[in-house]
DNA sequence: CGACACATGTAACACGTTACATGATTTG
DNA sequence: CAAATCATGTAACGTGTTACATGTGTCG
């Protein structure tokens, strides 16, 4: 799970696996469902590999595994300064359904402002279940942040789903 | 780049590399500039070895290379039926920066409140380009309707970043 | 002559995902 | 006894990305 994320929560104190897996599920909330649980290992092995973390054995709790904790290289802090001043931002992901609609209407295979229609229902849906699970966060809580934003993301595909509509409904009486 | 993309652009019909690469490009105006040369032809490849496509050779223009006519198999169909079906959506993407402050803020490395505001830079200047590009397409083109779905999406992602600042600017506060 | 349109690829790499595999201890 | 918690991994796969590599014909 993005490997600037896991080295960024090692720069808080070093540690170790089960315990990054945890500190991501908490801090994502209902979104860290998605999370698979070997996937933290695999990303610290490779971290390892490429000399960003270095391990060390630690005892666990009495009658507990054993620890593998893992604490940032110096190159590993210079990548987490570099990527907290980074202002990177994921492009739209957009374009995909655009494409969709494109093909559909080229190809004459399905009905673009059916599909918008499909869309629109899949979305509120998804609206509904986020504003649910932001109310069951406490108010100001970055849990309930997050959820916030996925909100404001959804209404805003929402609207362009209308705008999607109104074009291809346009385009279909023309042809 | 996404293999169900090149799928349905096929789905109109029987193309070779480099004309869906041309499609491609334009039916993404400016947002198809990232796309890198090479990759169509990586994906038709694979698409072939998984028995989704079938290539022949064809003739090009006089004096001209000859070209590499794909056509989808039955298999191939029945994907692209499946794809223009589906209600998939990408997930919000908004997790990384989350994490973001959230490590920034637990690290103590750099003050999440700076980090929000260099982001809103950011994004607005990636908002007047989105919208400069869309003034210079035609109203009601597909390719305009995209980047209107971008400007809407960066309008709500600038209104997240907003209630952001104040909840951790909040949470300095108590600290 | 140099740039551009036409046309095609490959090799290597990074990364996320999935599924599988193990084993102790506490709690109901 | 079964389930949950603590704790770790690996092998294989799919796919996007990057960089490199090649060749002709036309137009200015």
């Amino acid at each position: 799970m993005q490997q600037e994320v896991v080295l960024a929560m090692l720069a808080k104190e070093p540690s170790h696996g089960y315990e990054l897996r945890a500190r991501l599920r908490q801090a994502l909330g209902p979104l860290g469902d998605a999370m698979n649980d070997g996937q933290v290992y695999v990303t610290l092995t490779r971290l390892e590999r490429a000399g960003l973390v270095e391990s060390e054995q630690a005892a666990g709790l009495p009658d507990r595994p054993d620890r593998k904790v893992y604490a940032l290289t110096a190159d590993g802090q210079q990548r987490v300064a570099g990527w907290l001043a980074e202002v990177s931002w994921p492009r739209p992901d957009l374009a995909e359904f655009h494409l969709k609609l494109i093909a559909a209407a080229a190809a004459g295979l399905a009905d673009p402002v059916a599909i918008v229609d499909a869309q629109r229902r899949e979305l509120l849906r998804r609206l509904r279940d986020a504003q649910l699970a932001a109310m069951a966060e406490p108010g100001g809580s970055p849990v309930g942040l997050l959820l916030e934003g996925v909100v404001l993301r959804l209404q805003a595909d929402l609207r362009w789903l209308e705008a999607c509509e109104r074009t291809w409904a346009g385009r279909k009486d023309r042809s």
